[in-house]
DNA sequence: GTAGCTTTGTGAAGAATTTCACAAGCTCCT
DNA sequence: AGGAGCTTGTGAAATTCTTCACAAAGCTAC
């Protein structure tokens, strides 16, 4: 299969966040326009996006929605649920275990773990925090997990080979450092500071910059 | 000037991230060699990025760390401190306010601001939540506000149409929706879930794709 | 059934971004 | 002072991503 790029999957997500509001609501069909519309996007590239996966609509007529999302999520890997282990009980994990989407989407929320002595084994929402030398037994035979970290930058790189050395093959970085990872373990990293820095850059140069949606 | 791309931004703020390090050890100067393996991108990546701005570096010698370090504020609109005003006053909006990474980049938390009656007038670490209504006076005659979005998706788009009129030129969006804002104003959504399903995506589609550090 | 309207799917064009490759410039050493 | 050894800055090439434009195909109405 032919690379898909990091843009085009970000944007089938959110045509598929729409498409279940569009299902939701009874629409039968919606067309690239539609869909462009709603995403802020234009119809060629609905339909490029799309068009790298199968041809899912009907000339004439438009996609047929129920189906489409159905095809997102299998194309998406949102057919089975994920579990997710958030790696540090501090303020960011306890905000991420809280954030409606994730429960909605099929992510759910398996365990806590920490490094810090003190924290381990306090109680945290409905779960009790875990040591990260349990991290391993309790993911063998898992597959489907996804490692959400949430500490500050200085462990970064020494937990993530830990959680690799468990087993984990996805993590969401909230750290603000960058992480090393062998070819085989997919890493998103997410930086709120850089995220503002590049608001503080628009601001400052204002030259008809204009930020992302 | 030319327009500069987003993922130029986002690498001159980690290009800094390092410098600042490099700074704090001593080190006077760095190569576009250095600079790339640390930041994982390629030399010429670094010089192009550099060059749009201006040349800083020596011939033979690599860049003066010190004073590539001020010009990358400089550039990033970093020299001022800025203000931060948190909307919503809830988990993710407790998790940003503690957030080390924005102090210590000069981004000051100013104050929490919720719809919500229940949460007026509440303490919330050493401030007090405040209305929304209150807003466009206390934003009066300030210029460098940022302001980020950390409320419940249903509310969002009208909660931004407030704080605009309220004066506010840059949005940080946490709120997993298609946010619409008139040409002056700039906007970054960060959505977690949609980076979860992008870590999805690689997991069940693992044809060589790779996430992002 | 076919004319007219609509919308997909897709090569090809265009734009944006990254990588290459090398001349020019600086430092150090002798 | 001159040559050797680096490293920058930058046009040009390559690659990646987006937009265009249109043939092919479905639907509706008569």
């Amino acid at each position: 299969m032919k690379r898909i790029a990091d843009s085009t999957v970000r944007r089938l997500s959110m045509y598929l966040r729409y498409l279940e509001d569009l299902d939701a609501r009874g629409q039968k069909t919606a067309s690239s326009d539609e869909l462009a519309l709603l995403c802020h996007t234009t119809p060629a590239q609905v339909r490029k996006d799309l068009s790298f996966f199968g041809s899912f609509g009907k000339r004439g007529l438009g996609y047929p929605v129920h189906d489409l999302t159905s095809q997102l999520r299998h194309i998406l890997g949102l057919e089975h649920e994920w579990k997710v282990v958030i790696i540090g009980a501090g303020k960011i994990g306890a905000a991420l275990a809280n954030y409606r989407g994730f429960r909605q989407r099929g992510f759910r929320i398996e365990g806590v773990y920490d490094v810090s002595p003190d924290k381990i084994g306090q109680p945290w929402g409905e779960a009790i925090i875990r040591s990260m030398d349990s991290l391993a037994d309790d993911l063998a035979g898992q597959d489907s997990v996804i490692a959400v970290l949430a500490i500050p930058s200085d462990d970064a790189q020494s937990v993530v080979d830990t959680m690799i050395a468990a087993g984990v093959r996805a993590i969401l970085n909230f750290a603000p450092a960058q992480i090393v990872v062998p070819a085989h373990v997919s890493l998103k990293s997410v930086n709120m500071a850089m995220e503002l820095e590049g608001l503080s850059f628009a601001l400052t140069n204002n030259h008809g910059y204009r930020g992302v949606a």
